[in-house]
DNA sequence: CTTGTTATACGAAATACTTCGTACTAACTT
DNA sequence: AAGTTAGTACGAAGTATTTCGTATAACAAG
């Protein structure tokens, strides 16, 4: 009865996570994924382990089979990701107006004072902003 | 077997959609959210119903029910949740660091002249920065 | 009053997400 | 060789999301 659903165009909370593990150190086992992420959200060995096989079969992360522990890599670089997810947000809630979405983060405060000297930079070298 | 998933943060893609109809008109009964949504996903009327109904138990709009046709709005400002939308997507995704975020929004290159404009004024106005 | 229109309510189906148990296998220990 | 350890594979359960059909009630037109 359903329409298949779009195929979500994003990782899943569980899997961003993983990810990010990933892109910290480049490539890792199932058994260094999970004892990383028992500081967070401490899922199980066998639910990390599933998350990956299907994250395989998504694409999301390569894999090594040549030792007996399987060893992961993301197959997206963290930037390309990250922009995939900005993106995303802002197209379902922002309409693509980036401004209202900076502006949004902006006030969240966490933003240091060497961070917004790098917004700076970067607007400055926005080409055709005469401002 | 299953640990109850931590309860959603964030409303789903479709909620977020039906949301900003809300938010753009108001109010608006079933048959009108499903009538503008027609323009972008062309969901059913029942189910534009259903995911009304379902949001309502959630909280996430009020439903007046004195006429015939249900008249719905958003129980959060479009502001509130967009702050929640980014504040959640920036600490899954980039640890709670604005700047990166931010960096990423602007390499859209949406963003206009004017809001360019508006951002820097944004940053002028934090203080602590001393730039 | 009968018929057609428009509404809500409700249930059910299909996919997706997250979790973990169980089975099995390879490797290491004693 | 037998037992222990550490790994993969697989299936299944529970929640969530999205979709729509069907039933039913209210209302409007003849």
């Amino acid at each position: 009865m359903t329409r298949p659903t779009a195929p979500a165009r994003r990782p899943t909370d569980a899997e961003l996570e993983i990810l990010r593990v990933l892109w910290d150190r480049g490539r890792a086992t199932v058994r260094e994924v999970q004892e990383t992420m028992k500081m967070r959200r401490a899922p199980g060995y066998t639910t990390v382990l599933k998350l990956l096989q299907i994250m395989t079969e998504k694409g999301l992360v390569e894999r090594d089979e040549s030792e007996r522990a399987h060893v992961y890599r993301a197959r997206l670089e963290r930037q390309e990701t990250e922009r995939q997810l900005v993106g995303d947000l802002l197209e379902r809630a922002f309409g693509g107006s980036a401004s209202r979405l900076i502006l949004h983060a902006l006030a969240t405060k966490s933003a240091s004072v060497e961070e917004i000297a790098e917004i700076r930079e970067f607007l400055d070298r926005i080409p055709g902003d005469k401002a």
